[in-house]
DNA sequence: ACAAGTATATCGCTTGGTGATATATTGGAT
DNA sequence: ATCCAATATATCACCAAGCGATATACTTGT
């Protein structure tokens, strides 16, 4: 792991659930109006991501290097995530799934103290 | 679950790491600069609550009912966690665990494609 | 011809996290 | 006795991010 890639890495945790949902589209090529279709598909309905939003985050990325166009046929860019962008989604997905473990632990915890309300 | 407690929720959710480790703080009883101290050790350094962060989210949550001043000594205001708050809590924690297996599912799938770069 | 869907892009608003700063008290070290 | 660090809470102002609104343009079906 380069210094680089751990900037960016610091720079981009913790991450908005857009933006994850975002780069977890990408781990397959697809175009800004495909993530927000997929992305309010995946989700049932739950997470709605705008235009604005969409494109927003991926002219940053880009820049960052996490994604790249792949391929740009009439107004469609397709984008793919990088290698160090899959750096960043793996250390994302980590520190979650480490935030979930630890959420559930606290709650097991104390779950007599709602049953008992 | 009322209706009252589902605007909760909707308001609140998806929350922010800061605001979701505080919460989970608050299933014990604790004043704010404990909150730091605990989010701190916690998180083995990773994760650091300046003051404005904790007071600030302090006096929203607890005018939004999330939490309540529970013990009043000296200068420490005691803060615990609502009945309203442990379910806007619950929430966010079934949310982050849904995201962390959505994400480990994702990339599962595309592991390969990793290893081969 | 028209409406709806596809596709990208930008502006400006609001909210939230946070660094900086202020204030006051307490405990330990010199 | 004095001084510094730690404890404890609070406020202000800045910046970034998400997003609603809006604009533009092409395609497809009716």
């Amino acid at each position: 792991m380069d210094e680089m890639t751990q900037k960016l890495i610091s720079d981009y945790l913790p991450m908005s659930e857009q933006s994850f949902l975002l780069l977890l589209c990408l781990t397959e090529p697809r175009h800004g109006y495909g993530i927000m279709q997929m992305v309010l598909e995946q989700s049932r309905g739950r997470v709605s991501l705008g235009p604005s939003t969409v494109y927003t985050i991926l002219y940053k990325m880009e820049q960052d290097g996490l994604i790249e166009v792949v391929k740009e046929v009439d107004r469609r860019k397709v984008y793919s995530i990088t290698y160090a962008g899959r750096q960043v989604l793996q250390a994302e997905a980590d520190r979650v799934t480490e935030l979930a473990r630890y959420a559930h632990q606290v709650l097991a915890q104390n779950s007599t103290a709602v049953t008992l309300l």
